[in-house]
DNA sequence: TTGAAAGCGCTAACAC
DNA sequence: GTGTTAGCGCTTTCAA
């Protein structure tokens, strides 16, 4: 049982070991120099002792802090926890640290956080806010910290980026539609100014336009990427005097806030209205009814940008125009789509007016 | 534009406003006694270069990391993120970081944990996982870092607990459903070797007594605290001979898979089945139907934990018993309950049978 | 293979 | 009020 444990230091163990504090450390950091007899002792002492090594002295002579800093939008939103979780898990088996910061998507709070990551020394920053604070990163790059980016990072040394194929996964959603019947489809948005929101709605426009479907114009409404947004966007898009009898939701959250208005106004998912959405958030298949949805992994997000951070801290002479990844996103059927409403079953070969 | 941010120290500082060093570590954590004059000379160098003091220098030397662990059982369960986030907001508000980890209810996650934090020094440690890793908390303990938990906390110097009072919010509820006819209501508790399962479940038995409602044994099933548990537990309530009418859940994730298996089974809430949560998530308000539940306010619980600590480490000397806090709960209404299925209106002063 | 000693960047006595 | 200086706990030369 450690007693005092509070206040040992590698000199104590030293001493109670009979052996140097140089000694100390490379048996404690696995120098396989170290005579086992030596080791053994140190080692006795310090389990008796319950010594751990101080992070920050380590750290502070090293110059590595072994922290990687992740900024998220927001935390409650449930598409950020598995990034996190997963990002978390990684880093833990490599030894590092996370500091996470939720922005709420506040440029202020995001500037404090760049303070404090480069106060702590980050030796990299995966960067999910999908969106454009560019400008607030400055400090960071400065001090060549590895940066990685979705989507919007910018061609330059040791800054990553993670390319997200919004097209495959939304040419799916829309074919999937269409072959449902649907020609009337509607499209909620994110907000346009975040380049993520603006590269799905173009994945929509093109995957329309590919099989020759019109896409009305009145029927494209912009979101906020959260339910109170889809709520709102629904609405608009019933104010319609043409309905739409589907629509795609730039996320799952925009998905649900589109259910949860429909509940309200009597229309029934998927009788009435089919909905996808994108994400594929854990929920998605637990509401009701099962979101289908355009899957982009979480898990493989985090994993990516981890892996970036710690391929880019290896790199000896990093590649002037940074790095690429790409992650590929697809369709996840479940029972929020169906057959657009009024369709008949026709005789082979024709097709309803 | 700081030119070669990434090189500088305290030193340079003050050798560039002609200072000495003491001089600039007192204008930067800002000791009024230092000569304006001074302090603007090296104001004027600190922004011109783009210098962050090394926090892990400072830590290093004053003994003091500002660094709370936080400790929480799942990021995925959308009961925490809004935690993390309250949390978060008010340490950084403190100059405090927060070092986070998810156990996934992983015994040797939470040791690792642990060891991460002593590692890294942690002023103080909130432990959100209401559950009973006492043990594993024991290197903690003997360090003396003041420890804040949820029910479970031993009466111990520097541990203090945040008490949750499950009745009152439990009792609102039991009686808000009798008051809507049902007596035949379930109960579907958390796992039990959760001391906070176990109590909201103690409560529930307590809150039906003391109306003189009978508990049906075999309509009070053990959940897990997840959606998949709600979905289990409602199949074995359905697979009894003599259906509840009502369902009390010991979380909204419960209710959750509550709901949805009620949906695939063809069984309408609130019209056939009533259904009450547990904690107010905030996705609770928008779920079909938006959910009734117990509100356990989690912006709240990350207040009080954080000046918990706060408040624990001002303190010269610690109570020998640790601090109590409460948090209350209390019903919020919702459209997921409705009057019994089959009650008929009845003259004033008379019962159905 | 091991130990002595310098020093990471900062704070806080202490002396001026 | 300001500067000098001794460490904080560790890692890492360098010599032995």
């Amino acid at each position: 049982m450690p007693r005092a444990a509070h206040l040992m230091d590698i000199r104590e163990i030293a001493k109670r070991a009979r052996v140097s504090t140089a000694t100390v450390s490379r048996t404690i950091n696995r120098i396989p120099t170290v005579n086992p007899q030596l080791a053994k002792r140190v080692w006795n002492v310090v389990e008796e002792l319950g010594y751990y090594p101080n992070t920050q002295a380590r750290a502070l002579v090293s110059g590595r802090s072994r922290i990687f800093g992740l900024i998220i939008s927001e935390i409650t939103n449930p598409f950020f926890p598995e990034i996190v979780q997963v990002f978390e898990r990684i880093a833990v088996q490599h030894h590092y640290e996370i500091m996470l910061t939720s922005t709420e998507n506040d440029p202020t709070q995001m500037e404090i956080a760049v303070r404090r990551m480069i106060e702590r020394r980050v030796e990299g920053v995966a960067i999910m806010t999908f969106g454009m604070e560019e400008v607030l990163l400055e400090d960071l790059k400065l001090r060549k910290v590895p940066l990685v980016f979705v989507d919007v990072g910018p061609a330059r040394p040791r800054v990553s980026n993670i390319r997200i194929d919004y097209v495959h996964g939304i040419r799916q959603a829309v074919q999937h539609l269409a072959a449902l019947r649907h020609h009337r489809i509607g499209f909620i948005s994110g907000p346009l100014h975040l380049k993520s929101a603006e590269a799905r709605k173009q994945a929509f426009l093109n995957s329309m336009a590919e099989i020759g479907l019109d896409v009305d114009r009145t029927l494209v409404v912009e979101g906020t990427h959260t339910i109170e947004g889809g709520i709102a966007a629904l609405g608009k898009l019933l104010a319609e005097p043409n309905r739409p009898t589907a629509v795609l939701c730039s996320n799952d959250m925009t998905a649900m806030g589109v259910m949860r208005k429909a509940y309200e106004e009597g229309i029934q998912i998927p009788a009435d209205l089919s909905v996808i959405g994108f994400d594929d958030i854990r929920l998605a298949q637990f509401i009701l009814p099962a979101l289908t949805t355009v899957q982009m992994s979480q898990a493989e997000l985090a994993r990516l940008a981890f892996n970036a951070l710690l391929t880019e801290l290896q790199r000896a002479v990093p590649s002037p125009t940074g790095t690429e990844y790409v992650l590929q996103t697809h369709l996840v059927l479940r029972e929020s789509t169906r057959l657009v409403p009024g369709h008949v079953k026709a005789p082979a070969g024709k097709k309803r007016s």
